[in-house]
DNA sequence: TTACATGCAAATAGTTTGCCGCCAA
DNA sequence: TTGGCGGCAAACTATTTGCATGTAA
């Protein structure tokens, strides 16, 4: 484990401390298979690696825990067009997501420099821009490998 | 009706007509709607808007519709935080959309020319990519105006 | 004429909610 | 001790499917 995804567990704990949020076991073990994995698993496969290790977890917990995190802006929705949503607990910075159309991972995008369109597209149309997603898809190495 | 809708609509007709589908009254109607539009509507929009005129159509057969033109290549599916998958009935051409957070509204964004990222992307992770989507979210210019 | 499309209703799948017993603080 | 939490099951919502009837070609 290393200090990053600790520092990153530590945020996510403090902030639900500050709601007056319990830190019931069943929520430990979900942020830190959250902080974990650089992947962004829905509600089911969180569910699905969650109860492995706690037999009694139920699918609604995840849910509301999520929903919990959500509104306290520590993690994103994604849809994607295989009709779940996904959940991305890495940091709130804009990034750019990579997502395997065959195995329907999706992960982060290693960053690379580019000009910001924002301000450009923004005096173009009028919008006033708060956010943006960028993905890309295509077939992962692994994938690729076992074709 | 400008020209260049017009032609969109007889490529579509032909694209049906080449597989052997039959051009009935509610195709044809729901076809005029989706290029007579640059908003990329949910299929419940799209049945809203249609059932105004055809008060017989159903919800299933947009779905059906929508369905067969996905498989024809003549649509994408795009899914938003909003729980409804959306329609972008425009030209396959890689193009980036704008979302107003206020009135859901999506349309396309005009294009500005910018580096394409894709094969420095696929240099640095392996993926074999085949396709991307830049989504911009905002408050439109309307909705800034009522607010 | 006839195979395909429509439209209803039922089925499915993902997500949310209500409620009661339980446990973290 | 106690109010928030977990877990079950029921409710909800979006989408798909089965089937009998209707209709485009």
């Amino acid at each position: 484990m290393d200090t990053e995804t600790d520092n990153r567990l530590e945020t996510l704990i403090a902030k639900l401390r500050e709601r007056d949020c319990r830190i019931t076991p069943q929520r430990l073990a979900l942020l830190e298979m959250l902080v974990h994995t650089d992947e962004h698993l829905s509600a089911a496969q969180i569910y699905e690696r969650l109860v492995k290790r706690f037999p009694t977890t139920s699918l609604a917990t995840v849910y509301k825990t999520l929903s919990l995190l959500k509104d306290l802006g520590e993690v994103t929705e994604i849809s994607f067009s295989d009709g779940d949503t996904h959940y991305d607990a890495s940091n709130p910075t804009p990034h750019t997501h990579l997502i395997c159309t065959h195995c329907h991972r999706i992960t982060d995008a290693p960053y690379i420099a580019a000009p910001d369109l924002t301000e450009e597209l923004a005096a173009l149309t009028g919008y006033k821009i708060t956010g943006r997603r960028f993905d890309f898809y295509g077939i992962c190495p692994d994938c690729q490998a076992n074709m």
